[in-house]
DNA sequence: CTAACAAATGCGACACAATTGCATTAAAGA
DNA sequence: TCTTTAATGCAATTGTGTCGCATTTGTTAG
């Protein structure tokens, strides 16, 4: 199953890089200048996320948000940061500061989503 | 708006006060021994989140999971925890440790979703 | 350059969570 | 008991995301 390059998927990354921030299906397609189907935006963003290109937050308003990977000098993807999502201008972005916490015993994480609501920067 | 007393908001505390962990309006209906309608419940449990009765939840599998509230001393509402969502058992459950986090300056939070995935220890 | 294979796409239908409008029922106070 | 209006049931609707299947297109081998 090796990943073949598609104008899609070209136009997919470049909205996203240029956003600088984390989209949902539905602002990307209307970011894109092209006529792209639905369903395919959603399996591209789906494969990006397998590959570790992208990765998916879950807002509390229940949609998928998905934004650029950040990797580290080893190339190791972490993605363990908190998501602020603004309630005045309906974007969400990854916060620098890691997500610290402490389980208890015999409990193990595989993954986090984490989002703060408010108001940001440019809206306060 | 005053609130009245119904055999259904009744019936939605007593089965979330059994289970101790968040449950989804299905797990709940599912639990009722009663014939109560879909949106019935939705409703029930949107007020009873206005009222700060019971804190929403939406986990990564984008759906709504509502737990009661636990008041501390002062009788002031404090959600500000995490929430573990096993993947094996498929419940969530409030975790004690509190988030922590600061945002950059001129961001405000009014309001956080915080979910681990991972393995209970029920499960593991 | 062409042919062949399989990944990617478009389209329509579908599944599911959650909400809403409206007519009806029933809780609570007078 | 009567009145008021919050709460409910029902059906329809909205919105997100997925899936099957036929078609297109990227990639590689010859």
């Amino acid at each position: 199953m090796k990943r073949r390059n598609t104008p899609t998927k070209e136009a997919v990354l470049e909205v996203l890089k240029t956003a600088g921030k984390a989209m949902s299906q539905d602002a990307i397609e209307q970011e894109i200048h092209m006529d792209i189907n639905r369903a395919t935006i959603y399996r591209v963003l789906n494969r990006f996320c397998e590959d570790g290109v992208l990765h998916r937050i879950v807002a509390d308003d229940g949609k998928q948000y998905f934004a650029l990977s950040d990797k580290n000098d080893n190339n190791k993807v972490s993605d363990n940061h908190f998501h602020f999502k603004c309630l005045a201008c309906d974007t969400i972005e990854c916060l620098p500061n890691e997500v610290s916490f402490t389980v208890p015993n015999a409990y193990s994480v595989a993954h986090m989503n984490c989002v703060l609501t408010g108001i940001c920067k440019d809206c306060s």
